[in-house]
DNA sequence: TTGCAGGGGTCAA
DNA sequence: TTGACCCCTGCA
């Protein structure tokens, strides 16, 4: 079948959909804006969203259109969950096109071409950055894995369980000690806190989408364990906000080699993602940070004085 | 082998 | 503006 541009097709156990442009697993799943998607063996990636396990891999050559297949998805759940989640009704060409305005920005373009912005579950995505505070992408990902465990509910894939997210109300109830499965140490407290604040309907997070960037994000800012840079993060990640900077260590390091030659502060960067990238400062971000990773641009022996 | 610094930030003084 | 913070890893 045919479904907003792209080609669908079911097989038995698998949804195979064509056409799809701008997209690389590895740039998507390891760009640093989600912690649940797993490397395999054979180059796929599995994870769990919304209550679903999944196995996700994609044949295509770069910068060609190529085969997205998700194994144990059905088209129903394509056109209900995949579909958004990957964001493929989003003209990432275009924004290419338009970030690609000086070196910088063409060099970063250019190597993680095939990154999306997933559309992740807002609450999810605030605990795991909750999570993210001093803290390493290998930890991260074992803190989320175990609050799942613990917390979530048992999904089987392949005869290998998976665990759906905690719900709000599960976490809420909860309490450090018991919290402190994940090992996430001093930010148990935060997740508790935060979890309970969201519960009793202090912070809702259903109603960002309709505040500005700015009210949005001060708003975030009340949770504990919620500062500028992880509010920016479950804006951008969720699918909240485009136009924000999450600005880490990285990014800062990144935009002071890269722009500025010289040190910045988090404002300074921020006025100048504003003033350059605009509308798609949340994409120029994830460019510029997977391509500074990924290269060690920023890292500190190459550190301005 | 043991010890120590430091990490995709936030909070409190 | 600055240090502490849980836990873990990398590197002397």
């Amino acid at each position: 079948m045919e479904y907003k541009g792209y080609e669908i097709e079911e097989t038995k156990n698998a949804i195979i959909i064509r056409k799809v442009k701008d997209f690389n697993p590895v740039h998507t799943f390891e760009c640093g804006q989600c912690f649940r998607w797993k490397r395999e063996k054979d180059g796929s990636y599995t994870g769990v969203v919304r209550g679903r396990a999944v196995n996700v891999e994609f044949h295509g050559d770069k910068e060609e259109a190529g085969a997205l297949v998700i194994k144990n998805g059905s088209i129903d759940d394509f056109i209900n969950i995949w579909y958004d989640y990957f964001d493929l009704g989003r003209d990432y060409g275009a924004i290419k096109q338009s970030l690609m305005k000086d070196n910088i920005m063409r060099e970063a373009v250019k190597f993680g071409y095939g990154i999306r912005l997933l559309k992740q579950d807002i609450w999810e995505t605030l605990i795991s950055f909750i999570l993210s505070a001093n803290n390493r992408i290998p930890m991260i990902m074992r803190a989320v894995e175990k609050l799942s465990e613990a917390y979530g509910e048992e999904i089987k894939l392949d005869g290998v369980s998976y665990y759906s997210f905690p719900s709000v109300d599960k976490l809420a109830a909860s309490n450090c000690e018991e919290l402190d499965v994940c090992k996430g140490g001093f930010r148990c407290k935060y997740i508790l806190s935060t979890s309970q604040m969201i519960r009793d309907g202090d912070v809702r997070l259903e109603r960002l989408e309709t505040m500005s960037r700015d009210k949005a994000r001060n708003e975030l800012m009340r949770l504990p364990g919620v500062g500028p840079k992880v509010a920016d993060c479950v804006l951008l990640y969720s699918g909240t906000k485009y136009d924000v900077f999450p600005t880490d260590v990285w990014v800062k390091r990144v935009m002071e080699e890269l722009y500025f030659k010289r040190e910045a502060s988090f404002k300074e960067i921020w006025n100048f993602a504003d003033e350059n990238f605009g509308d798609m400062a949340g994409f120029a971000q994830q460019y510029l940070f997977y391509y500074a990773r990924e290269n060690k641009i920023g890292a500190k022996e190459n550190s301005l004085g």
